[in-house]
DNA sequence: ATGGAAATGATAATCGTTTCCATTTTCGTG
DNA sequence: CACGAAAATGGAAACGATTATCATTTCCAT
């Protein structure tokens, strides 16, 4: 449970993110983000918690992707990596691994001349019970 | 070059829609394919547009895709379903086959009983070039 | 303590998208 | 052709996420 190997110059707010991404282990929009902090009696701001995101997506310390609806969302990155599928009605979601996705990732890069590749894939439709 | 096989209820904004969508052939946001009509003369109004697209979408005959900055862009659909590959510093991008994606998001799916499936992805990095 | 730089957060501004609603067009029927 | 209902339209306002502005506060090194 390291907070982190990058010893980059990390402010208050930084960290409290990155706490909270930890915790909540999966995607989270900055809006949540917000809420969750106010909730525990944080006062921070939503334009700190937006800016605190943005350097830390500048620093690669999370990903930043976006839901159906265009929000953007952030993960801690690096650990474990996985992909969603996520049920268009009811927003369930399940993670899933995806190892088909990163050999093709690989490939794909490869043959093309890419490097420093990273990739985004994910599934959605209507779950079971909906 | 067929207007389209599914016979529908079209209207002419619908119409105008595919058209332009054709002859330009590639992405294009709402904005864009409003600002495109009206450069032509045609006075629609941006909700029209956006109406039109709605419908489209939901008949299947357009994919809405998003772009990095979450802003929402559209093509015909039916064709070539295609992935990218997006180079993170110049944007360049390669078009690419995803048929193991397919493959495996139609397995993940199946696993967990989730019907009407979709997906997204794409690959990121930095190309031969930059 | 003190001055300056960095951080913060309330407020206002932006921008894409959706909702409202009054008007216009389309179209089937008499 | 006329009439009315239903569908389509578009301007304006509403909305929600994100960004910019700017005055105030916090941090530190001196």
């Amino acid at each position: 449970m390291k907070l982190s190997a990058a010893t980059k110059r990390m402010n208050k707010s930084d960290l409290k993110l990155i706490a909270v991404l930890e915790r909540t282990g999966g995607f989270a929009s900055a809006q949540e983000l917000h809420q969750i902090l106010r909730r525990e009696g944080d006062g921070i701001g939503l334009t700190t918690v937006y800016r605190a995101l943005q350097s830390l997506v500048d620093d690669k310390i999370v990903d930043l992707l976006r839901r159906e609806d265009g929000e953007a969302i952030y993960r801690l990155c690096g650990d474990n990596h996985h992909h969603h599928l996520v049920c268009k009605s009811c927003g369930d979601t399940v993670e899933i691994e995806g190892g088909a996705i990163e050999k093709w990732a690989k490939t794909m890069a490869e043959e093309f001349g890419f490097r420093e590749v990273g990739h985004t894939a994910e599934i959605f439709g209507i779950c079971s019970k909906c």
